[in-house]
RNA sequence: GCCCCCAUCGACUAGCGGCCCAGGUCGCCACCCUUUCAAGGUGGUAGCGCGGGUUCGAAUCCCGCUGGGGGCACCA
């Protein structure tokens, strides 16, 4: 019968063992943006200058008033351009860069039946409705017009014709990296790999105060380890201060910002509604005047994660951005900055967090929360990418076990979940067994071993790999080997068990005299042994498991008796008869 | 407190108005296999949060409620 081991296996097999550790190809670096350089539509701003400095958002109580006489502003007539790609409807929009999804869904009972595991090109498939519901076109918060980016423009031939898709992961490095980013990370690799895009790896260390030394190697490992490569050399938000400063220092001349206790402020739109179509959440509004007005740059010169992070987004060309829904609060603001400056906002994917088996949003107390952990734990990395990436999405109703490069295949954002998952640990020690069990026996063996040397332990290599076999079945962790197996490597206790030493005496006679001393002969002696003791197997079998291996559940015992030894064997029943 | 979002078995999900007295997977239970434990096989358990609509027909559309989540920083 073809079980799903075979399966997993040739899932394995199709992919290169080691992880992708490459950093894919060098991009063509894009031109930065050319700070201060207004483009026609500076004389326009200054002409439309406001006040240079108002409230804050809800703070006074007239600021109705301000408001209305601040906020009458004429729609400005947009450039060509602009106008091109906003008069589209949105949902065809949402599309651009987008290959249309190519897979037929492939129930996974083929796979259980043995069918070459392939990838069927079929006609493409409709999307699903949902950005289809929001085809109003977007409203747009009345704005000046915008000083022109060059690249930006670019950027928009690029897209008008088939925009090749860009996407970030954008951790801060204040630690280990959490699960549920690396979800997110997953589903940024699987969308930039599937669409044949970029995955570019961007720090965001704005906030120098927060930031932990060893934090971004530790980010870097944990993303090979798992085998989700970036493109090109990871970047830091912090070398872009400067350009983030002039951009700023532009917008305070065009009145766009201003002043307040010495920190730089946006002004938001004061009416309308600034709005998007967010590929997992459809369409999301936010009423401007709810829009605080940011602090672009903190009283101390550093530009803040509101600022620095779309401009980035702007700078690199990022088509999609793919973040957790933590940050839907702060899109309309990114929104309205990447208009201030000329540019066209990316599409957004805001996908829910991740929560505990109780509801609550994971944290430490349910268990592992960083890779560092899970790895330690004795976790495979295409078990935890598998895992990882249906939590919160789904193929189809029936397929549970993919490769990476299926699941790369396989992967659209449309289908993201928008409501949050639970992680469900024991879900993921069956996945992570399907795919130990579907290894190789010398791969097996060697991820073992690998795994004992990082946790410490000396044991002898040689023997871990001939005892490899002998769990591989049994065992949904790596992790898991010391308890199970540890008896090969050293003493066990007896505590707590009582045995019949009388097997245990005859145990010990006829495993002297067995030969060779191979689990097949071991086991024809043990079994006669039982028979003349009138004694079904398990009844004579289990004190001397017991005996041996200190555990009432071991390893076979005849191939646990041949790894120990006659030696260590016979010693260990004479020591258990005392 | 204010704003926003979400809601199918215990968990992850399929479902896009009739194919659904709701399908798959994990878990759980039983049986089979069996030297223990697993693995594997077979069968089973369990769900559309509640209340109103719309419709010939609703898990699917609308409204309200309830429950859960997220956001409201010179954090990211």
């Amino acid at each position: 019968m073809a079980e799903p081991r075979e399966v997993a296996q040739r899932l394995l097999l199709r992919r290169a063992s080691a992880p992708r550790f490459h950093e894919g190809p060098q991009l063509r670096r894009r031109p930065r943006l050319a700070a201060g350089e207004p483009g026609d539509g500076a004389h326009e701003l200054a002409r439309r200058r406001r006040a240079s400095v108002r409230p804050r958002r809800g703070v006074a109580p007239e600021r109705r008033d301000v408001e209305r006489v601040v906020g009458g502003r004429d729609e400005m007539e947009r450039p060509a351009h602009e106008r091109r790609l906003h008069d589209r409807p949105a949902p065809e929009r949402a599309r651009q860069g987008v290959a249309p999804e190519r897979l037929q869904p492939r129930p996974e009972r083929h796979v259980r039946r043995g069918h070459p595991l392939r990838l069927e090109r079929g006609h493409a498939l409709d999307r699903p409705g949902r950005t289809q519901a929001c085809a109003a076109e977007e409203q747009l918060p009345e704005q000046e017009r915008p000083v022109q980016l060059p690249e930006r423009q670019d950027a928009h031939a690029a897209y008008a014709i088939r925009m090749a898709v860009r996407v970030r992961f954008a951790p801060s490095p204040t630690g280990m990296l959490h699960i549920g980013g690396v979800r997110t990370a997953v589903f940024n690799w699987l969308f930039a790999r599937g669409e044949g895009g970029e995955f570019k790896l961007r720090i965001e260390n704005t906030d120098t105060s927060r930031e932990v030394a060893e934090a971004v190697e530790q980010i870097q490992e944990s993303l090979r380890w798992l085998g989700l490569d970036w493109d090109g050399e990871h970047t830091f938000q912090l070398d872009r201060m400067d350009d983030c400063r002039d951009v700023a220092t532009r917008l305070l001349e065009e009145g766009k910002a201003y002043e307040d206790d010495g920190a730089i402020r946006f002004r938001m739109p004061d009416t309308g509604t600034t709005a998007w179509d967010d590929v997992v959440r459809d369409r999301v509004e936010f009423p401007n005047e709810q829009l605080e007005d940011v602090v672009l740059v903190r009283s101390d010169g550093r530009p803040t994660y509101n600022f620095a992070s779309p401009m980035e987004d702007v700078w690199d060309g990022i088509t999609h951005v793919i973040r957790g829904d933590d940050h839907v609060s702060n899109t309309p603001k990114q929104i309205n900055l990447i208009r201030a400056v000329g540019a066209e906002p990316p599409e957004y994917a805001h996908v829910p967090s991740v929560l505990g088996t109780d509801g609550k949003k994971l944290s430490k107390r349910h268990g592992a929360v960083s890779v560092e952990e899970f790895r330690a734990d004795g976790y495979v990395p295409p078990a935890l990418l598998n895992f990882l990436a249906l939590l919160g999405w789904a193929p189809d109703g029936e397929t549970t076990i993919m490769s990476p490069d299926e699941l790369v295949a396989r992967f659209s954002l449309e289908r993201v979940q928008s409501s949050p998952a639970a992680f469900d640990f024991q879900k993921l020690d069956w996945m992570n067994g399907v795919y130990l069990r579907a290894l190789p026996v010398d791969e097996y063996a060697h991820a073992l071993v690998l795994h004992l040397g990082e946790r410490g332990y000396d044991w002898d290599a040689e023997l871990v790999r001939k005892a490899a076999p002998l769990v591989q079945e049994k065992i949904e962790k790596l992790s898991d080997f010391p308890a199970f197996a540890g008896f090969l490597f050293g003493d066990v206790s007896l505590d707590g068990h009582s045995l019949d030493s009388n097997v245990i005496a005859e145990a010990e006679r006829a495993l002297g005299a067995v030969e060779p001393f191979t689990a097949e002969s071991i086991e024809q002696a043990l079994r006669g042994l039982a028979d003349r003791l009138g004694l079904k197997p398990r009844e004579a079998f289990q004190p001397i498991r017991i005996a041996v291996t200190g555990s009432k559940v071991s390893p076979g015992l005849f191939e646990s008796l041949e790894l120990l030894g006659r030696e260590r064997a016979l010693e260990r029943l004479s020591a258990a008869r005392s």
